[in-house]
DNA sequence: CCTCTGATCTTCT
DNA sequence: GAAGATCAGAGGG
């Protein structure tokens, strides 16, 4: 019958590809496209930038030393689970919990090149002057999707809310994206030079470059 | 383009 | 009482 489903309607990342672990999901999310919707309209990106955060061994995660708390909590649930936490007091993070139940290593998602309801996400974010600075920055982007601390525990899998299209099988080809340091987390010290951080080369919508990100 | 700084509040010491 | 997975505006080059 519909023989173009996968042409005419995307499929999901599923609760299989949020089950890798953190660094092969945070590559994979790349170039796919994160879904938000808002009263029946769609307000979406391509994901540019992404972190991975590893389980309780990281010194830079929220769970480090088994730190299970409400506020990690998302953090702990299946592959797919939506972790939100307000950062200096202003900002809030989207992250994705990655592995199974119970093990809570996380990617963070940290831009998104603009590609619906550009529109709604400028409203959304006043300060921005231009489309690159819309959802340049894990923090810009919440905002600009109406996302905050209420979408914890949301599940990307089966949410009609939340989700992540899949517009591409497996990695893009691998000198395509940076691998590089993580932002913000020279605290935890040898943690922080790990190239946990990954992102498209040359978009002009990621945070930051650094010389020296291969 | 870059560097510096204030904002704001939850979590943990 | 301090620090933090950040951002925007001001000022200088």
């Amino acid at each position: 019958m519909n023989s173009r489903r996968s042409i005419t309607k995307p499929v999901r990342l599923d609760r299989r590809f949020f089950r890798q672990d953190a660094v092969s999901v945070a590559r994979a999310l790349l170039g796919q496209q994160l879904v938000r919707m808002e009263n029946g309209r769609r307000l979406a990106g391509l994901i540019v930038e992404t972190e991975a955060y590893l389980g309780e061994e990281d010194k830079a995660a929220h769970s480090f030393g088994g730190r299970r708390t409400n506020r990690t909590e998302p953090m702990y649930g299946d592959g797919g689970t939506v972790y939100v936490f307000l950062n200096y007091g202003i900002h809030c993070l989207l992250n994705f919990a990655v592995q199974k139940m119970d093990q809570p290593h996380a990617v963070l998602i940290r831009a998104l090149e603009p590609t619906e309801g550009i529109e709604r996400m400028q409203q959304l974010r006043p300060a921005a002057k231009r489309t690159n600075d819309l959802c340049s920055g894990p923090g810009k982007l919440a905002a600009a999707l109406a996302i905050d601390r209420s979408w914890n525990h949301e599940d990307a899998v089966t949410s009609q809310r939340l989700f992540v299209e899949r517009l591409h099988a497996g990695d893009l080809p691998d000198d395509k994206i940076v691998s590089a340091a993580r932002i913000g987390v020279d605290y935890a010290a040898e943690w922080a030079a790990l190239p946990l951080r990954f992102y498209l080369r040359d978009n002009p919508h990621v945070s930051v470059v650094r010389a020296g990100d291969r």
